[in-house]
DNA sequence: ATGGTTGATTGTCAA
């Protein structure tokens, strides 16, 4: 059996908890990972979580807003809940899996979205993302023989032309605006980190994981980006095997706007 | 060009 991970921004984990106990029943990922999980630790769904096979549990969760856990059916340990830009909130979560002899440092993101207004004088929100993409810049996907890094989560810029419905309509957009698309991919490289959803995939080739929940029909018109990310070191593209959009989950009943990523490494 | 929806929280912000 592969070493799988799923990434999802569930957009509150209480309210959705129905859906996550459908992925994880029918997928069974090794481990998962959330985002804006909305939800304090002290009121996070453990016991769920357990009954379901889950039985270690890491979170970094605030009140309202954002928060981020992982999830798995093996022992994690957690390393560091990074705080980024000085702000005390809850968008980083890294924890240490064993798969297949390797040590593997999981990093799970919810990078700000950055408002609306794509221009960082006026808008103090998209500031912030590009100040925390900046500072994205120091994680850094470290390798050895015994040992990798995988980087997944909702990172909320899609970097790419096809990962957007249409790049000309989305240049002014925030996700999809110069300004973003180049800081990410330069942090992406230097971070020495390989984006896997691109990896042997044709750059044409339209990928999508988030579907505004404002369109009348998402499905029909279809116009979806690549905003949640799975990305890993240089020594783990080797044991990459594939990935899986479960695309499906959008059209379940009270859906998130994104839906999960499945990465399965020939890793046990 | 604009407005459209959702969730946490209970008026309004964030996405």
């Amino acid at each position: 059996m592969p070493f799988s991970i799923a990434t999802w921004n569930i957009n509150s984990v209480r309210l959705r908890m129905p859906l996550v106990q459908r992925l994880l029943e029918e997928r069974a990922p090794d481990v998962l990972c959330l985002q804006e999980t909305k939800c304090p630790d002290d009121l996070f769904p453990t016991a769920a979580f357990r009954k379901l096979g889950y039985e270690h549990i890491a979170f970094h969760g605030q009140k309202g807003y954002h928060g981020v856990a992982t999830v798995a059916r093996r022992p994690i340990e957690i390393v560091e809940k990074r705080r980024f830009c000085g702000i005390e909130d809850s968008r980083h979560l890294s924890v240490r899996v064993k798969a297949g002899g390797k040590a593997l440092l999981l990093h799970n993101f919810y990078v700000p979205a950055g408002g609306d207004e794509p221009d960082p004088e006026i808008n103090v929100k998209f500031r912030h993302k590009l100040d925390f993409v900046a500072e994205m810049n120091a994680i850094r996907a470290d390798h050895d023989d015994v040992s990798g890094s995988i980087l997944v989560g909702d990172l909320n810029i899609a970097p790419l032309e096809h990962d957007v419905w249409s790049h000309k309509q989305l240049l002014k957009v925030v996700s999809h605006t110069p300004v973003e698309t180049t800081n990410f991919e330069a942090m992406r490289a230097a971070g020495g980190w390989v984006d896997l959803m691109r990896h042997g995939i044709p750059l044409d080739q339209k990928i999508y994981t988030w579907w505004s929940y404002r369109a009348q029909d998402w499905a029909a018109s279809d116009r979806g980006r690549r905003l949640d990310h799975v990305w890993s070191s240089p020594n783990l593209t080797s044991l990459f095997l594939d990935y899986e959009i479960l695309r499906e989950a959008r059209g379940w009943d009270r859906p998130s706007d994104h839906v999960p990523v499945i990465a399965r490494f020939n890793l046990d």
